[in-house]
DNA sequence: AGCTACTCCTGGTAGC
DNA sequence: TGCTACCAGGAGTAGC
């Protein structure tokens, strides 16, 4: 499921196609892809502005629009599972599951696919009023070991959930957090304000780590959902070290891996690497 | 504040 | 072979 490398990967690869690409036309094939507006309002909205920016957010991919050379609101993407972006040839059939097509110059346009429906593509007249909502970028100046510190200590909640919320943290999923907590050395039910600073320095430098990793390999693709928009599978994968690998054996200490829910979501543990906190007594 | 349960979806797979 | 049941999960929401 895309998370920021994955999301970030695409929209290096959509930019060169979007930006500066004026909207000529617009084609919805499942409504609910635009959320609340509808297809007709939201086909309103887009229609003959202008596309001058393709940037990422969090898991959101921002597409910023104008008008008359002045800002005219965004489209917020979000693959969530199962959605993927890439360019087409303007003439081609629509996929089974393409769910929306923004018809562009050159007979080309930007193709929205996604099998299992979660993901959006919306416009936003104030796209800060979604943004403004996220937490910090992880790979930006603004998450420094001083600020998690800081803010671990304010929270009395285990580290996977944490992790997962994007108010909190922005851009991290299920993978890269469970993959940053093995590397880091701390259990998914460590509670936050109970880590020692040394600890958050610890967890802090593997999140950046492992993201920054992952984007250069482009991501992670262990089934059929994520690919570039080239169609390209990412590699990340091959670095896993916990997440798919329950029932293996720990690459650093041979321990046999674990997996367990937390929150309604699979977590994958080395229970050797990762010691489980008292207060969780008979979890692991 | 933070927890759980539920919702949205469908392809893939396990089990019979 | 063919059927059913269940699983994966990001984020929003409701209820406690």
């Amino acid at each position: 499921m895309p998370e920021l490398p994955e999301v970030e990967t695409v929209t290096r690869l959509i930019r060169p196609g979007v930006e500066a690409q004026p909207i000529r036309g617009v084609e919805v094939y499942w409504d609910r892809t635009v959320g609340e507006l509808g297809s007709s309002a939201f086909e309103r909205e887009v229609l003959g502005k202008r596309i001058v920016r393709a940037w990422r957010r969090a898991k959101y991919i921002v597409l910023d629009l104008e008008q008359s050379k002045r800002p005219a609101g965004s489209l917020l993407v979000h693959l969530r599972m199962t959605g993927r972006l890439h360019m087409v040839d303007a003439r081609s059939e629509p996929g089974p599951y393409e769910r929306l097509r923004l018809l562009l110059p050159r007979k080309r346009a930007l193709s929205f696919v996604d099998v299992r429906k979660f993901g959006r593509f919306t416009y936003e007249a104030d796209p800060a009023r979604v943004l403004d909502r996220l937490g910090p970028e992880p790979l930006e100046e603004e998450f420094t070991p001083a600020w998690f510190r800081k803010a671990l200590k304010g929270r009395q909640r285990a580290l996977k959930p944490l992790l997962l919320d994007q108010s909190f943290l922005a851009g991290l999923g299920n993978i890269y957090v469970d993959e940053s907590l093995f590397r880091a050395g701390l259990h998914p039910l460590r509670l936050a304000h109970k880590l020692t600073g040394k600890h958050a320095d610890r967890l802090h430098e593997e999140i950046r780590r492992v993201l920054a990793d992952a984007i250069e390999r482009e991501g992670s693709s262990f089934d059929t959902f994520y690919r570039t928009p080239e169609g390209q599978p990412g590699s990340y994968q091959h670095q896993f070290q916990v997440y798919g690998r329950d029932g293996k054996p720990c690459r650093a200490c041979g321990a046999t891996l674990r997996k367990f829910i937390v929150g309604q979501r699979g977590t994958h543990v080395c229970l050797r690497c990762q010691r489980p906190p008292r207060s969780g007594a008979g979890l692991p």
